[in-house]
DNA sequence: ATACGACTTAAACCATGGTTTAAGTCAACA
DNA sequence: TGTTGACTTAAACCATGGTTTAAGTCGTAT
């Protein structure tokens, strides 16, 4: 069982290491233990935990409703159908949000080619 | 020419009215004209406009940027080149946003199977 | 021994992107 | 005539998601 620093753990999810001691603050990394020396140490199952946390938030979640997804973990089984449910309407937000930004990219692609047309024209 | 008021103007980008006041104090709708009573009228120009801002919005570039973006187009023709660069980069970093949600979207998915699974189990 | 780097805490601070409030103007309708 | 509803302004307020600061504790390399 290898163990992370905070240092490492940070590298390892591109976060900075302030932002995973606000994410501990904040309930969403709990059971997080310490050396003698009193420094976080992560361990492998708090590295997946921070990674399913990573991609929540990298999905635009909100931290209080990861927080209440961790809570759900903590009270163990009796929550998976809870759980299912938020992680269906979370991935069907994600889709929606994927959606509505490609739809507006071909706003910005449309301005690509009139731009790109007018530069032309100046040229010749 | 048809006017629209400012509600309609909200409702046409499902925005409230005060974050179109607000975005015109940020300068990222200019020129913008008035009725004799003082209240904003929103040209087809200005909707157009509008749109664009929308556009940008909601694929995540900062105020900040679309305000530049918009200065530039007051300034003319001569910013074209500039217009098209920052297109071309925001169209990029909105292609690498979506790409990075669809990866975090596979964690979310792979929890939704294991749940469900888990759930099949427990009725069993 | 000491100095350095990596860590700790609590609390203050910050940026972003709006929303809300209070006080006022105007047009139209009963 | 008066009151309702849609608008106006400037300024204050708010939530979110962190970052920064100050003061202190370790472990180790010189």
């Amino acid at each position: 069982m290898k163990y992370c620093s905070i240092s490492e753990a940070a590298a390892a999810f591109k976060m900075s290491e302030s932002m995973l001691r606000y994410y501990e603050r904040q309930g969403l990394l709990p059971l997080i233990e310490r050396d003698e020396a009193g420094r976080r140490i992560f361990s492998e199952d708090q590295m997946a935990l921070l990674r399913t946390v990573n991609c929540l938030k990298n999905t635009n979640m909100q931290i209080k409703q990861i927080k209440q997804y961790i809570d759900w973990i903590l009270e163990g089984d009796t929550t998976i159908e809870r759980r299912l449910e938020m992680m269906k309407r979370h991935k069907q937000a994600v889709l929606d949000e994927i959606a509505s930004m490609t739809e507006s990219l071909q706003g910005i692609e449309d301005k690509i080619t009139r731009y790109t047309t007018s530069m032309e024209e100046k040229q010749s």
